[in-house]
DNA sequence: ACGCAAACTCAAGTCGACTTGAGGTCAAGC
DNA sequence: GCTTGACCTCAAGTCGACTTGAGTTTGCGT
């Protein structure tokens, strides 16, 4: 497979360019080398484009991914570090799966209100118990 | 149950006053009156708020939450978006699931880089395949 | 009755994540 | 060998989501 260029990258990805720059900047991704001024990447920029937007996805910040790939090769990775990462989504999941079914029962109730609806309460009540405790990079502080 | 004044409100939920009041400025909740100056909230707002977090962390932006529960109680809510929402949080689920099962990988492999490792590349292919097509405010946007 | 911590308002500031714009450079096609 | 348009850099701008600060008002505990 051959290099590819900035753009190439972006037609790929559906990035823009200067996000691509932005990364670059941030440290998430590096270019392979220049060709006069122009950046050129590795292929295997797409995958690890294709890993960040997982995790942008998933609510992290661009920093704490930048922390979970060490922007290039060299550290091992906190194993801990991973696991708890990989707890904080499953929750999400948990979360999202209460919401999900909270808006195919919406969807359906006929209650005049949703909020009128004893199985939707049930559902925000599952949703809403055990302490809200947000994320790291979402918003929602817990404050004092 | 009684009446609250913001700051209960803000203790029970650990959302800041500033945060509730900006919320109420953009009409995802109201203030059930006023003690002179101060608000009072009716305790359904407790709910409310769990509900916004819901959906917060689930990414969507406040202007969507306020969307999806019509403001105050009148109008009907659009059933079908509703379900559209609701399946738009299925797909994250099914991307944060792969993603946990990369960290979770990740966290175990003895792969030098994990990149190099064929299982979790494969997880990665995984999640990158079926073209990227982001949620409704979160970012990457799929240009031209 | 009164004093003050707590609320209020409104403007401005911050932060993350990008985008946009101005001005410069150069690889590649004609 | 000369355009020319894709890329480049760097500074500044934007947007959503809040927070902070300054100055004002007031419910309520003693």
């Amino acid at each position: 497979m051959k290099d590819l260029d900035i753009s190439q990258v972006a037609k790929r990805t559906g990035i823009a360019a200067s996000k691509l720059r932005y990364y670059e900047e941030k440290g998430l991704i590096s270019s392979s080398g220049r060709r006069g001024l122009k950046r050129i990447f590795d292929p295997s920029i797409l995958e690890r484009l294709a890993l960040i937007n997982l995790g942008r996805t998933a609510g992290f910040s661009l920093d704490e991914i930048a922390g979970m790939f060490g922007a290039d090769g060299k550290p091992e990775i906190n194993r801990a570090r991973l696991v708890s990462k990989a707890e904080e989504i499953d929750e999400m999941i948990r979360r999202l799966q209460v919401l999900s079914t909270g808006l195919h029962h919406a969807a359906e109730c006929k209650a005049p209100s949703h909020m009128e609806c004893p199985t939707f309460r049930r559902i925000v009540d599952r949703a809403a118990s055990g302490r809200f405790v947000p994320e790291r990079g979402l918003p929602g502080s817990l404050s004092p």
